[in-house]
DNA sequence: AGCACGATGCTCT
DNA sequence: GAGCATCGTGCTT
């Protein structure tokens, strides 16, 4: 098997919408109980600075956001609903307050040990996903530039700019506009980066 | 297939 | 003390 590469931290250095487009088809790993695991992401959604009042950074720097204020390329974890665990990148310069949440994957590497975790169920939700991938507050502040955190992304599948599904955030419920409408969700087909093979099988 | 609701505890006001 | 970047269940159509 030929050594992981992480994306290089200049991957998340740039625009944060830039960043949240660029991360769709790519592969998201994770060694759990020394076991890998792997997903290609399918969905995300961009969280722009401390003028975005659908972002937590709108609090300015607090214990819960310090991370995003750090340098890109790092992980942001959070705990919500008193039961969920959200898996962000941390994106743009350090010091400015950003951050791409991973919203959805399809397993590709240990697909079973994902799906026991999941109870059968799926990973296309950002608690799923980390629930699947035994993702939580642990990993909170986690380099991904650096394999041996046991959680990193790496290059997987091209997605064309035309396959990419834009749409408002979700769950914004109480933000208000202009903020609550940004199209600053993005998808991509779930089946499009499988095999013919691979979507006869499911 | 879709919607309403309860779970459950941390963070910020 | 209110609200939350959600999920699974159970009930209705």
């Amino acid at each position: 098997m030929k050594p992981a590469t992480s994306l290089p931290r200049d991957f998340y250095s740039r625009p944060t919408l830039q960043v949240a487009q660029q991360l769709l088809g790519t592969r998201l790993n994770r060694i759990l109980d020394g076991v890998r695991l792997a997903g290609i992401i399918i969905e995300t959604e961009a969280y722009i600075g401390e003028d975005d009042l659908g972002c937590h950074a709108k609090a300015g720097k607090t214990k819960r956001t310090v991370i995003m204020y750090g340098p890109p390329g790092h992980a942001y974890v959070y705990f919500t609903y008193g039961m969920h665990w959200m898996l962000n990148t941390v994106t743009e310069r350090e010091g400015f307050p950003a951050a791409v949440l991973i919203r959805a994957m399809e397993p590709v590497i240990g697909i079973n040990i994902i799906t026991a975790r999941r109870n059968g169920r799926d990973t296309a939700g950002p608690a799923k996903l980390t629930n699947g991938l035994g993702i939580d507050g642990c990993l909170n502040g986690v380099d991904l530039c650096d394999t041996e955190t046991g959680l990193w992304i790496e290059e997987g599948f091209p997605v064309s700019v035309k396959d990419i599904i834009t749409s408002p955030r979700v769950g914004l419920e109480n933000v208000p506009e202009p903020w609550k409408s940004k199209p600053w969700r993005f998808r991509c087909s779930p089946s499009g980066f499988l095999t013919k093979e691979e979507n006869l099988r499911r």
